[in-house]
DNA sequence: TTCACTGGAATGAACGTTCATTCATGGCCA
DNA sequence: TGGCCATGAATGAACGTTCATTCCAGTGAA
């Protein structure tokens, strides 16, 4: 193969991995045989495992940004938007059900707290990207559609639900089809509306 | 001291360790030092990890099972008893932070996936404890007091956000005053209730 | 030939677990 | 009472394994 990427194979071979058996048994030995790759190799592009972890966080967050993004409702009400950024993200993860372990199990990890810790702190090294979930919150706040509670209690009462019944949906607990998604997102929208 | 319990003193020790710093980050040999014990001393104790692991989670969920049965209102409104659970549940969890972040880690790990595999397909080795929420949700439903949702959808909607926002609160994210969470408990009603 | 890249064996640190040994206690006999 | 022994809990060095990372010989395109 003369136009192997082996930068995307290692990623896409440890997102594999890491997704279906978690950060610490996924070793870079096995991350490389199935890029079909030297162990040695890797190091020549990523500097550590730490290192390559977090850029596959970073590839999914932004790939994720952009589909919630596209077609954003500029300027629609806030519902509107709000409902439109939930469906869309449920259906990018369902879709993408590597994706959404991969970012369940680097949440859940030091990795992650301390990414969230920068967010929220403001010290972000990544400015680009604002969080339009929190903009919609805000927003909805002050036009007195939304419960009066801190952003981060509004989050939870949103989007927590949804990620606990796409974990069930990706381990066969539950099967969402699209009527289900729908009454999720209502009674999401029940929570957090005033 | 005469009085040492060494088992109590190792399940401690773990707890700490593991809350703290997770599964993979807590080597039996500081789990010993911590508990002022020789490396080979917790092994008379815990055939190995995986069991010590397993056995500190059962201890963890008796107790909480014991704090939610504890008053629990039998007979009353389905209301009543969603507020009685929920309730305590928030405050258990609140006062014993050690508790709970042992439990996430737990319930993100392949242990705590296996468990819940086992239970949902009717398989528990556990037969005393039925699960309470479960049958709240069932009664709900019923008398058309509730979405007509399936029982897991439920769950993730009234206790996912709850989870969440202690996670936020036992990180330092947010402050959950008395207040905060009676208006948290109301939201997740609106959530689930028809 | 040169040189950047690759493969995979080698390295060393960290871990869970084992086991030969030590230690502490309580019972027994003189 | 005082000395001895038996029991089994406790110890911690050592072992085997696994892993991330390094190193260097080999390869092929220019």
């Amino acid at each position: 193969m003369t136009n192997s990427d082996k930068h995307a194979d290692i990623l896409q071979a440890a997102l594999e991995l890491i997704a279906e058996r978690g950060f610490h048994d996924a070793p870079m030995s096995e991350i490389a045989e199935k890029a079909h790759v030297a162990a040695g190799t890797i190091y020549r592009y990523f500097e550590n495992k730490d290192v390559l972890i977090n850029d596959l966080f970073q590839e999914i967050e932004d790939k994720l940004m952009e589909v919630l993004l596209d077609n954003y409702p500029l300027g629609e009400p806030v519902k509107e938007q709000f409902f439109h950024v939930f469906g869309e993200l449920c259906r990018y993860l369902l879709t993408h059900p590597l994706h959404f372990r991969y970012m369940e199990q680097f949440f859940n990890s030091p990795y992650g707290i301390s990414k969230r810790r920068d967010k929220i702190s403001g010290k972000a090294t990544n400015y680009r990207k604002h969080d339009t979930l929190a903009e919609i919150f805000k927003e909805g706040i002050s036009q007195q559609i939304l419960k009066d509670l801190p952003v981060v209690v509004l989050s939870s009462l949103a989007i927590g639900p949804m990620l606990y019944v796409i974990r069930d949906h990706t381990l066969g607990f539950v099967v969402l089809e699209e009527s289900l998604i729908r009454q999720m997102t209502e009674a999401c929208w029940d929570a957090i509306k005033r």
